[in-house]
Parts: structure tokens; C-alpha cells; sequence
DNA sequence: AAGTACATCAACCGCACGCAT
DNA sequence: GATGCGTGCGGTTGATGTACT
């Protein structure tokens, strides 16, 4: 028995959408809102399946996308994340903002992949990940299992709107980023502003002082200490957790006023990069599955 | 000007996941 | 635990535009 189709083809239109769609479906999502994607064709009175509506609206009409050339700040990004995490792309577009999955996908296949090969670049192969989650599951460790347990939980209340009640949590996002700064006292800073355009000032390099960090580093590298393993993959994670809680939410990334994606925000946004980037490649042997598993970001 | 090849990117398709029942 | 539904994701396709002959 095979699984119902997403809805019945039949009278559906396909292909290119006209300026009358749009309409249609813009007015409709501005006055209930994106919910119930099945139903919303009928309600909007479009010819169209739900998941051709939403990924019209995802990928074009939604407000704040942003379209036309990659600056080559935003084209380096692309590169490093697709190494860091691979064809992952609503998740490399989660960190650039207005710019969607199906965007930058493309952009990478028509693009950068020339451009990288005719410059003798290789880039980083990854599996193909979708289709590997089951078996990446299954073999993640049990350590990290315990690990990812609660920034899984925080992630999936964030998606569910939840965010705030979160906050509650492990304090408000003042204090979260409050709590990276103290981690990061003494440290090489970035700044970062939050949702309420409060500049914070933190590191996403590894806590305490500097020779903490080294210790950290070789601890996490190459530490014959079970004990101590543990306790430092425990703090590592935990930092990446609240930069990555920060990258997630990117109202905390970029102020709403920012998104136009200016310079002087760029320059920030690039600057964070390059400190998590750091984070997770100086730990990337031993957090391989943060950065590439379905349960990692 | 016409035909062909290649490039681009919007849109489609099928699968996997989370959640509700 | 099994099943079905709604949704999101990544890979792929195909229509359209552009360059070349």
C-alpha cells in the first residue's frame, strides 16, 4: 500500500505562477498566516498543491528575501558552511539571511562549484545526508546521544514558537548571550546583537582563560581521560549550543533594521562566522556529529 | 535569421520526520 | 506500537533565456 499523494493532481495547475497567484496567495497568507498548507489552495481559491503554494511563498514571496548576486562575503560563507555541514541547505540558508534554501542551492550547482573547480578547489565531499539520517542515527555514540538530548529539546521548542518559554529556562536571550560573555571573559570578542539591538559582546571561542582553552583543545583532541573527555565535550557543547541558539534565532543574529544586509552588519555577521567556524573545526574530530548529523544546528 | 547547445533557476517529486490519534 | 497526516527537505527536472555557429 503506497502513501496517498500530498494531494489529488487533477485540475491542478503547474508550471510558472502568474502575477494573479501571487496575489492570491499573498493576500491569503497575510490574513491567516501560514498555516495548513493542504487546505490553503481551496481556501485561496488557487489550482495549485499545497507544497507548490508554500514553496512559492518560502522562495519568493514571503517578505525579506533577498534576490539578484552574492557578494562574495556572502559566496565565501556558502563555501564554508557546505563544508561544514554539506548539502544542507535550508540549514546554510537558516545562516544567511534572506536568502532561501532552493536560492543558494542552485547558486552552488550553476555557481560556485564551477567557480571553486576552476580555481582548484575540491569541495569537501559529503554523503548524501537525507538519505543516510537512519543509519547516522543509529550509529551516533551514546555520549553524544546524551549531549544532544537538551539542545535537541531547545531546538524543537523553538520551532514550535516556544522560544520564550525557553528563555525561561536557561534565563531570557539577554542572559544567554549574558552567560556566553562571562564564559568568554578575557577572550579575543565579537560582537553580536541581540533581538533587542543590544550589543553583546561575547566569544564563541572556548571558555575561561586562554589556558583553559588550550587545555580544553588538547583535552578534546587527544585526552587519554574518560572523565575529563566528558566534562569538557559537556562545556564545548554547551557553548556551541548557545551560539548556535543565537545563529538560529536571527533576530538575535542581525536586528530587523540589518537584514537589508549592510556592510557594517556583514562585517558582523562575517566576524561571528569566523570565531564559530573556528569553534567547531578546532573540535571538529571529536563533534563530527554535531556538525554533520541530522541532530547537530 | 535560424538552429543548436549550454546555462540558469523556478518548480516538482519523493522521502523522512514529527505529531496526533 | 502502529498508522495516517501535514510539513519540510534535498535531489532533480524542465521551461526559458542566452551564447554560439
Amino acid at each position: 500500500m503506497g502513501r496517498k499523494p500530498c494531494c489529488s493532481k487533477e485540475g491542478l495547475r503547474k508550471g510558472t505562477w502568474t502575477a494573479k497567484e501571487d496575489k492570491l496567495l499573498t493576500d491569503y497568507i497575510k490574513e491567516h498566516g501560514e498555516v495548513g498548507w493542504r487546505s490553503l489552495p481551496v481556501k485561496a481559491g488557487l489550482l495549485r498543491c499545497g507544497k507548490s503554494c508554500r514553496l512559492r511563498w518560502v522562495n519568493y514571496l514571503k517578505p525579506g528575501i533577498k534576490r539578484g548576486n552574492f557578494t562574495t562575503e556572502e559566496e565565501d560563507l556558502i563555501v564554508r558552511l557546505y563544508n561544514l555541514l554539506g548539502s544542507r541547505w535550508s540549514l546554510i540558508a537558516g545562516r544567511i539571511p534572506g536568502r532561501t534554501d532552493n536560492e543558494i542551492k542552485n547558486y552552488w550547482n550553476t555557481h560556485l562549484l564551477k567557480k571553486l573547480k576552476s580555481e582548484g578547489v575540491e569541495p569537501k565531499i559529503h554523503k548524501s545526508l537525507a538519505k543516510h539520517t537512519k543509519r547516522q542515527k543509529e550509529k551516533a555514540n551514546v555520549s553524544s546521544q546524551i549531549n544532544q538530548k537538551g539542545y535537541k529539546e531547545n531546538k524543537k521548542r523553538n520551532k514550535k514558537g516556544k522560544i520564550e518559554e525557553n528563555c525561561n529556562n536557561i534565563e531570557d536571550k539577554e542572559q544567554v548571550a549574558k552567560k556566553t560573555e562571562e564564559q568568554c571573559r578575557n577572550q579575543d570578542s565579537v560582537r553580536v546583537m541581540s533581538a533587542n539591538n543590544h550589543d553583546i559582546t561575547c566569544s564563541s571561542s572556548s571558555a575561561g582563560s586562554t589556558s583553559e582553552k588550550e587545555t580544553n583543545c588538547n583535552n578534546v583532541h587527544c585526552s587519554s581521560s574518560a572523565q575529563n573527555l566528558e566534562e569538557n565535550d559537556n562545556e564545548i557543547y554547551e557553548k556551541l549550543q548557545v551560539i548556535d541558539e543565537l545563529l538560529l534565532n536571527d533576530n538575535c543574529l542581525l536586528p530587523t533594521e540589518c537584514r537589508e544586509f549592510n556592510s557594517e552588519s556583514q562585517m558582523l555577521l562575517m566576524e561571528f562566522y569566523e570565531e564559530y567556524f573556528q569553534l567547531v573545526s578546532e573540535n571538529s574530530c571529536h563533534f563530527q556529529d554535531y556538525a554533520h548529523s541530522d541532530l547537530g544546528f
